[in-house]
DNA sequence: ACTTTTTTGTGTTAAATAACATCTTTTGCA
DNA sequence: TGCAAAAGATGTTATTTAACACAAAAAAGT
């Protein structure tokens, strides 16, 4: 089991923002736990009471719509925190949060938060830049979920998979296998739809597939479907 | 014209924030101008070198996508302050600001704000309550615009824009008037369906039209629509 | 006051996508 | 190992929505 100290360790951009004190203050409270694969971390309506840091594994946060159809909204890779916006808006839970895959979590209490923003601005400052880049994210999905057709949108989520959570080490096979059912939630499309178009691209040599594997065979055209539709 | 003194005593969550010396500081170097209607205020790719606070007006923040399409992300009433996240994140701009009416705005450079925000933890959690606020309605938005069908979403709309801008004194005439493109950038559908969707709902007595003047007639019923479809 | 341009309104057609049905394959588990 | 359940694949149909075309009304310039 990973110990407090290493987590801080993993997070240099929340380690170097505590002072001494703060840090043992941090590392006293902080609890750390694992997720089975698709174990859900926090349901929508959850009171947000821990800030989240994501220690290894993948994480979607998402939202359940109209006719239990999900949309995952964000990713979380490892190293990142996560789970601290509602607190902060001082609101529940607007999202659910679930892992891809089997998960590392540590939480750390948000009143402790709380009380280190107000006197450590470079704390603040580090949520500050995170909150800032998660909306221009999510304000250029909005666009993209809405006005592109279903190739635009698949090429892009799959693009938005490699940013996310990279590759192995031939440089095009995703590191993340999401299901079938996953990558129509990112994309905004039936489970049907995206099995289909992705078939269509492994067709067109775009991408090719080995179950939930999938290789970029072709960026620039991938880029390009994901511009054009 | 308006003061710059005036400005913030608008503002009383950020006029707050600040220490005396401080506020001298803001006052000094803030600029204060008029927009017409239609007027841009920033461009997608412009580097965001001011906070601005709309003192009186209505703005949209939208971003163009496919087609000259254009989708209208966020919606600033007076008096709130906006333009920053861009900045926060180091990033340019990528949405674009105009002003829906004659609009008042002030300004005040970023590199102020960056200053202040590093020493002043009150400040700063201000602008974390902000982004989280944003985030948690832009990521519900991604949904809604993604999931409802034309009539759920045009009634979202509507509800939005009594929310955002408030009504008359009758409390169901919305105080904001968009041209029936507005309202279909704004619901993520063409302006032909605006036009007619809007139509079909006075037919149906939800609402009534009196050129661009919407009021509410059966508020629940609204709703209803914009939950189920 | 007249012309031009923009906005609004309406009907028709074509395209995109969801819904559904069915089958196969894979996976998990007793 | 074998059975049940879940996931993946594929074809068909129905629905939704965009695209287009055009007319009327309103607004804006000259």
């Amino acid at each position: 089991m990973i110990k407090n100290e290493e987590v801080l360790g993993l997070l240099p951009e929340l380690d170097h923002a505590l002072m001494p004190q703060e840090r043992s203050q941090v590392l006293e409270v902080m609890r750390v736990r694992a997720y089975r694969k698709n174990e859900p971390i926090y349901k929508e309506g959850d009171s947000p009471t821990d800030m989240l840091c994501l220690v290894s594994g993948k994480v979607k946060i998402y939202k359940d719509g109209v006719g239990g159809r999900a949309q995952i909204v964000r990713v979380i890779n490892a190293v990142e925190c996560f789970g601290y916006r509602a607190a902060f808006s001082d609101e529940n839970y607007v999202t659910a949060a679930a892992a891809f895959e089997q998960s590392v979590i540590a939480s750390i209490p948000m009143s402790l938060i709380f009380q280190l923003i107000r006197r450590n601005p470079q704390l603040a400052c580090f949520f500050i830049r995170r909150l800032a880049i998660a909306l221009g994210r999510s304000d250029a999905r909005t666009v993209n979920l809405t006005q592109k057709h279903i190739r635009g949108r698949l090429a892009e989520s799959i693009l938005f998979l490699k940013e996310s959570y990279g590759t192995a080490e031939d440089g095009c096979t995703l590191n993340a296998c999401l299901s079938r059912e996953d990558m129509a939630n990112l994309s905004n499309m039936t489970t049907s739809n995206a099995i289909r178009t992705l078939s269509v691209f492994a067709q067109e040599r775009l991408i090719s597939i080995d179950g939930r594997r999938i290789k970029i065979l072709d960026e620039p055209a991938l880029q390009k479907t994901s511009k054009m539709g």
